[in-house]
DNA sequence: TTCATTTTGTACCGTTTCGCAAGAAATGAA
DNA sequence: TTCATTTCTTGCGAAACGGTACAAAATGAA
């Protein structure tokens, strides 16, 4: 079902390299300052193309969005759930998030959806449902890990699952806007290596092993 | 200098109140979103008006923003630096933070710097330099609080210092983009409170006392 | 009153915005 | 060749954008 040769004019664009030449465009300029020109010249599709592959401007947004993170969800879902290791899943994790952030050409793009439109999100509704629906998804995720460390005794019994998913969660955020702010990825790594670092001391993790 | 009744026409706008306004509107729209008639009917000036008093678009942004910070560093200053214990201390700094994410009427507007120019960060250099410098800010008066409690034994001499900020401003970051999602209130205080409680745990404050 | 000064209101500038209509171009099928 | 189909290109249109020119309105000073 996808090799068809179809029946009229062949279409000249690639709908995943368009897509991903679009998030590319909002993730530099932020969604309403991301006009359809702008997307037009980055995908090299007219206009009228975008609208006949895509549709609207925010219908453009969410399939781009959906594209990456299709992506980059394996890895990182990997790491999470079939890391054995708590302590490397959470650094491969936040590795893979660092990774999405600087993706291409090393200019810092930042998180496609919570650094993109966050700004959007109090006056727009159905803005406001994307990015809390990729904030839930997160906090969903690292409980889970948390839950499942807990039951396996690899963190504290009696640990704070909520709020040590919450802490992480929070690193997530945090690296989204330094990102964002400029911050090289040196530095985003070393600041996710002490959080995390500072979360499983603060979960009990291993007992007391810590070498710093 | 200030009750000068001045020699033209008498202004019929308080700027005060015509920037709170302004920045009521960039925190619910977002910066580019936000346009110059919202600005001119949210303030009940004429654009031609606006441009005489703050500058452009941007200049009107900074100045609001400006008279904001100065209005709410001083509880934010009081709470981290003249509150004697360090737990009441961080949980006063971000109750204000959460306080002021919420201002009026209840609708979370979130952070004014944080989660309005996020967008427009990666593509506006001048932009970008603000959000920079107001994250820099941040960490630095954590870093700062942190550093008098390792000096003062409040917490663990071999502390991590910096990450332990890093951490207290991924908070920071974290709730700023959660209310931006439409997290409510009481889940924010909730998040605060478990977050602080974790990073004293891991900073080894007071010892072992924990109620958890 | 008259004048200088300051703010306000109206109206406009050129540009850019999103979205679409309509026809040209390129293909497979008949 | 001819036709149906799909895509591409050109160009438009109504609205909104940031920003400004200019005159009317309102004051203190002379």
């Amino acid at each position: 079902m996808k090799s068809k040769p179809a029946r009229g004019r062949p279409r000249e664009y690639d709908p995943e390299e368009a897509l991903a030449a679009a998030l590319g465009e909002f993730r530099r300029r932020g969604y309403t300052a991301t006009s359809l020109d702008h997307l037009s010249e980055a995908t090299n599709m007219a206009r009228p193309s975008l609208y006949a592959a895509f549709g609207n401007k925010f219908e453009i947004y969410r399939k781009a969005v959906r594209q990456y993170s299709e992506q980059s969800a394996e890895q990182r879902l990997h790491a999470l759930f079939e890391e054995p290791s708590l302590q490397k899943g959470l650094e491969d994790y936040f590795s893979a998030i660092i990774d999405a952030y600087f993706s291409r050409e090393g200019s810092p793009l930042g998180c496609p959806v919570l650094s993109v439109i966050s700004g959007e999100a109090a006056a727009d509704p159905v803005i406001g449902a994307e990015l809390a629906a990729a904030v839930e998804r997160s906090d969903s995720l690292l409980q889970r890990r948390m839950a499942i460390a807990a039951e396996a005794g690899e963190i504290s019994p009696d640990a704070d699952v909520r709020g040590l998913a919450a802490m992480l969660a929070a690193l997530q955020h945090s690296l989204a806007l330094r990102a964002r702010a400029g911050a090289r990825r040196p530095e985003l790594s070393a600041i996710a290596h002490a959080h995390v670092a500072l979360v499983l001391k603060a979960a009990g993790y291993g007992g007391v092993t810590m070498h710093g």
